[in-house]
DNA sequence: TTGTATGCGTTATCAG
DNA sequence: CTGATAACGCATACAA
């Protein structure tokens, strides 16, 4: 059985297609009883209107596309939540485009793919300015950074200065030496993220307000073994008590297991300050940095909605804080 | 500046619209010398066709709907590059469609968006058996399971059974006691997945049948806390030298690590089996197996396709099967 | 307030 | 082998 189109439910209410599209698209000039009668039918025929028709009628589609790095970590469930509320509160439909590696990337913006039919672009973490400035993307279709700054186009990102600086503020306060654990940043130019810079520079500064200094830094690439490692070669050379900012929760939670295993207290001998507010960290008493992903996600949508909308603004920048929650390890 | 259409190209080759179609779908019947001059002003003039005029005009849109869990792993990135690699090959484009929770895949399925609308359809993971059965999905368009088994429709997926035989069988060579640590399922119906069942049936058979026992059992939730209390009570009350099966490498990683920190020598205190060959695996020299997880992919965008191009037999359903890798640890 | 006609970019049909 | 032209399902300008 063929799917019912707009002609059958304006056969089967009494009215023209005109009518059914208008309370379709809410083009309020319908008066209520036949508004009534159209959605009745639309209800029995049980129809949707074709998106592929639509766009190609009315050039929208309801569609956003979002390039996403496939990255394994809790944070892009996150920001994916906030995007995917935002947009199904407006009706919007979201299709994930994964950049698995920067060839994929290539693709999208250069072909015409179907990511790049949507009404909408997302993309998120990296720097693209390159790409924008050159009109690649731009020109287009309304497009939003998430998780990245820009000033040439609409974005959503996190300040992880401010964060390192939270975690220096309140380091600067506790007693005994200071270390830090920082997340190695990768090699691509363009897959480069600049957030543990930006922690750094912010944690440093904090401590130099206060007149405080590092005895030492280290440095480990995001995954557990590496983690544990750093773990390793800071506390076998750590002069105790002391405090450690680990820019990362996974690298926090290495250093708390061992410590543990050192039959070192966290919170007395070893103060651990984490960065994420992972899951887990809660019951692991973690004091870390918590970041409103989910917010940053959906005010994003929103800063495209907007331009969907008509919006013509210059573009808007929209920063967002990590908060930070004391808990028992520092 | 518009988009080019057909026309375009038609003009600015001197042909007709017909004919620039025909190039676009390979309908043999055109001479060369007008082929290649329809495929100069195509490329001269960066014109892609729109997608969703192609699937109004002719019900072809070249667009796959990928349906996959969002879950942080290294599995699913690994799927998607064969998934995507195999629709690239076929110049389909791959849209993903991320099922956060329950009430999205509702969505999805229920309501005819996008996801829906699409040439094919790739669903992941999900016992999604009782769903289709009421044909909410199988009417629609072809559509695939990746990581899933059932008879109803084309389905590619990875014999867990086989894989936790293998350790079985290979556990049950090695001296000392066993022992074995599974992950917990999760308890939503829907989003359940039996793999961890799987893998535990497949290695009690195995130790069954070379008439070995398991001395203890371990369970942990999926993630780094519960790995590590897991492996601490495991070895807590171990009796050395013993063999374990962790039945997924995060809990193999946790249980090295434990044991490390005790002093015990993995491979030969501690024998360790784990199960999904990680990116560190190899790093640390784990015992592992390795699934071929790209190739799941890969075929199942491949059995999709042959719908697609027209194939009617009957439902298939395409066996993986996992590796074993003997390292260091086992 | 509503119906009708036209156009959107493409494929398919049918002459030529 | 190729060029018109009619669909496809919808939105919208225009007329009523």
């Amino acid at each position: 059985m063929r799917k019912p189109t707009i002609q059958d439910v304006a056969r089967r209410a009494g009215v023209g297609v005109g009518t059914v599209s208008r309370v379709l698209n809410n083009h309020t000039a319908v008066k209520g009883a036949t508004r009534e009668t159209v959605l009745k039918a639309i209800a029995d025929l049980d129809y949707t209107p074709n998106p592929h028709a639509r766009r190609i009628a009315g050039g929208k589609s309801y569609t956003i596309s979002v390039l996403l790095p496939v990255v394994t970590t809790e944070f892009y469930v996150r920001l994916l939540d906030g995007l995917e509320t935002a947009f199904q509160e407006a009706r919007y439909d979201v299709a994930i485009f994964p950049l698995l590696d920067r060839s994929r990337l290539e693709r999208y913006l250069g072909s015409h793919t179907l990511a790049y039919q949507a009404d909408g672009l997302v993309m998120a973490t990296y720097n693209l300015t390159a790409l924008l400035s050159e009109r690649r993307v731009r020109a287009q279709q309304p497009t939003v950074l998430v998780d990245a700054f820009a000033t040439n186009v609409d974005c959503a990102y996190m300040d992880n200065v401010t964060g390192g600086r939270l975690a220096g503020e309140y380091a600067a306060t506790l007693p005994g030496e200071l270390y830090a654990i920082w997340v190695e940043t990768e090699l691509d130019q363009l897959f480069t993220t600049r957030v543990f810079e930006e922690r750094r520079s912010g944690f440093l500064g904090a401590l130099g307000a206060a007149g405080r200094t590092l005895r030492a830094e280290f440095t480990a690439s995001f995954d557990a073994l590496a983690a544990r490692n750093a773990a390793v070669t800071l506390l076998d050379g750590a002069q105790l008590p002391c405090t450690v900012f680990a820019s990362a929760d996974l690298l926090a939670g290495a250093l708390l297991d061992e410590a543990r295993l050192r039959g070192l207290t966290p919170g007395q001998d070893v103060r651990v300050i984490g960065f994420d507010d992972q899951p887990w960290a809660a019951a692991r008493g973690l004091t870390t940095l918590h970041q409103p992903v989910e917010q940053m996600g959906y005010e994003a949508a929103h800063l495209l909605l907007s331009r969907l909308g008509g919006f013509r603004g210059p573009p808007r920048a929209r920063r967002f804080e990590p908060r930070l929650i004391v808990r028992d390890t520092a």
